[in-house]
DNA sequence: CACCCATTTACAAACGATTGCAAAATGTCG
DNA sequence: CGACATTTTGCAATCGTTTGTAAATGGGTG
């Protein structure tokens, strides 16, 4: 197939490229009937403007930078779920916008990555999802780039703008919640060197603190591990001789794979240990038994994060959002 | 933060901007000394080629597209995982490469819109994640355009590269397994709209005919639903009269809301009705009960597209690929 | 020291669009 | 019919690179 370019349509026309150019964007100096019969040739020969050229000339590429920072995983891989979800929500709103998406996996960042992005000026803002241990990086680029929102913890002193769940909150409802249950050793599961399972982990410290519960360290041991040793760090937990009667992991596949841990020596849930997950996945109630879950609405969320960044691309300085989750309860964590 | 431009880079090393270019494109012209004194310049000021300038004077993009066309769903969203989980694997696969990812969703397609796509010229190469309804379009443009690689059916007379699993195989194995548990009354659930399902509907019905099954016809209604209606669907086979002892879904989430229809008439899986689903997705080991699935390799699929489509971008005139699904039994299918 | 070859560097023309400005075409009116 | 206002069109510069070709530089030679 012949690429097309402007210059064809104009010969083809019998105009000059600017009054190609022009009709093309609707503009007001182009007559009607002139932009008619522009616009139809070039749609009858499957002309597209070259959005390099574009881009090149106007400095906007109608695109959206999706950037998925993955600095405490091992792998190489995308493992949770979560980030999936996030980013086909991501994908709809921006979408919607009439705008492109560029997908970025960053798998070992390196200093300077992040003004790599924003140097490359290859999209018109960037979204996060999930700080990971990147924050010092982003802040540090947010001093001069206003075009970014990230999804993930607020923390103080913070200047790039998030969106997020109140993690604090979610942890002490989850926490809360198995108090109620009647639970009195309580664990966590995750890695808490990341800003939103830190926050999760001192809303899990507040409610057990509030509750006079004396803590095994065992039981509060937060080691830095992803969710593909997540089995191990259960298994661990579980020889410990910690004898949990109750579990707040940190995402939903840590929560399942604990779940399958118990079974390996013999226990379930609820009856030997209530376990509560974090992010209500759409896998949450299909699992066995269904996970009882920290909601986190992602369709909101990410209408949020695309609708923040384009004021913020408009130039106005809009602040970061702190959403309120809820908790779920399912069999996994009552009877 | 400044955009620095190759001439700003030319104007610190005081030499001239074709020197700054080859140097960091590592052209043997300039001497190793100038390249690190240029390359070192450059990086410690954070610069980076403008991809704009670059694609337009190279036509080439360094990145692949990524589309996943929704012709023929009802909504608007990324509704089934498998999709997500796909996209995550070519997105390892692609950065791999050191290409970047430009995601593209199509909603209603539109008459010429693969060749809108190749006309941007923004990428240089495209991988569909599924042929939806569009298989007439995909051959009309794989007549001039080669840089493409389809998930999806193999059909006949099909002019463009697809991967994907011997369809008619997996929904053969899925309902020989349920004949071989004894069951007699073997539900369908699926699209045969779409090209991969009428191929398993099509290894469904030889399986039944193999065993001499008179297929109730109410058993096999396959009608236009999306995953979204699935649940609608379920329910009305139940209320039927067609009693199905089996079933045989097109997808583990069409499977699963099939279970949970079960339950809302008092029933369950295996004990009234045996169930098998196809993709095996993450979520399958761990609903309730454990889901039997027709497995497909999707770290191996989007290897092979991946590795087909460079071969394509390189001139090379590879043909596609049929993948052996597997089944994985599990307890919702037997006993 | 003039000459020549090899190495290094710079000039300038693309790539395909957008847009300020000026020129051409058209219309209006005395 | 000419002067002038208004609408419509085109020229040419520009965006930031890459790269063919030509020029400058350096170091041996005869």
């Amino acid at each position: 197939m012949k690429r097309l370019k402007m210059a064809d349509i104009a010969r083809m026309t019998g105009v000059s490229i600017s009054t190609v150019s022009r009709a093309l964007a609707g503009s007001p100096l182009i007559p009607e009937a002139t932009r008619e019969m522009i616009a139809e040739v070039a749609r009858s020969h499957g002309y597209v403007v070259n959005p390099f050229a574009r881009g090149l000339r106007m400095k906007r590429t109608q695109t959206i930078g999706v950037v998925i920072p993955l600095g405490h995983e091992q792998r190489q891989l995308i493992s949770d779920p979560f980030f999936l979800e996030m980013l086909g929500h991501l994908a709809d709103e921006i979408t919607l916008r009439g705008y492109e998406i560029l997908l970025s996996k960053i798998v070992a960042p390196k200093p300077g990555w992040i003004d790599a992005l924003i140097q490359a000026q290859r999209t018109d803002g960037l979204v996060f999802i999930g700080q990971s241990d990147q924050h010092a990086a982003l802040n540090a680029s947010a001093q001069t780039y206003d075009q970014m929102v990230v999804w993930g913890a607020h923390l103080p002193n913070q200047d790039y703008c998030t969106v997020g769940a109140d993690n604090a909150y979610g942890g002490y409802i989850a926490t809360r919640h198995l108090i109620d249950q009647g639970r009195r050793r309580i664990a966590f599961l995750g890695d808490p060197s990341l800003p939103e399972i830190g926050q999760r982990h001192a809303g899990y410290l507040r409610a057990c603190q509030e509750a006079g519960l004396t803590l095994d360290p065992r039981l509060d041991a937060p080691a830095h591990f992803t969710a593909e040793t997540a089995a191990e760090a259960a298994d661990a937990l579980l020889a410990s001789g910690a004898e949990p009667d109750g579990l707040f992991a940190t995402s939903d596949v840590i929560a399942m794979e604990f779940i399958k841990a118990l079974g390996r020596v013999g226990k379930s849930a609820p009856t030997d240990v209530a376990v509560v997950g974090f992010d209500d996945s759409s896998l949450a109630p299909l699992v066995s038994p269904p996970l009882s879950s920290v909601r986190q609405d992602l369709t909101e969320a990410a209408r949020i994060m695309i609708d923040l960044l384009f004021r913020r691309i408009e130039g106005e300085p809009v602040d970061g959002v702190q959403m309120k989750p809820e908790l779920v309860v399912r069999a996994s964590s009552s009877p």
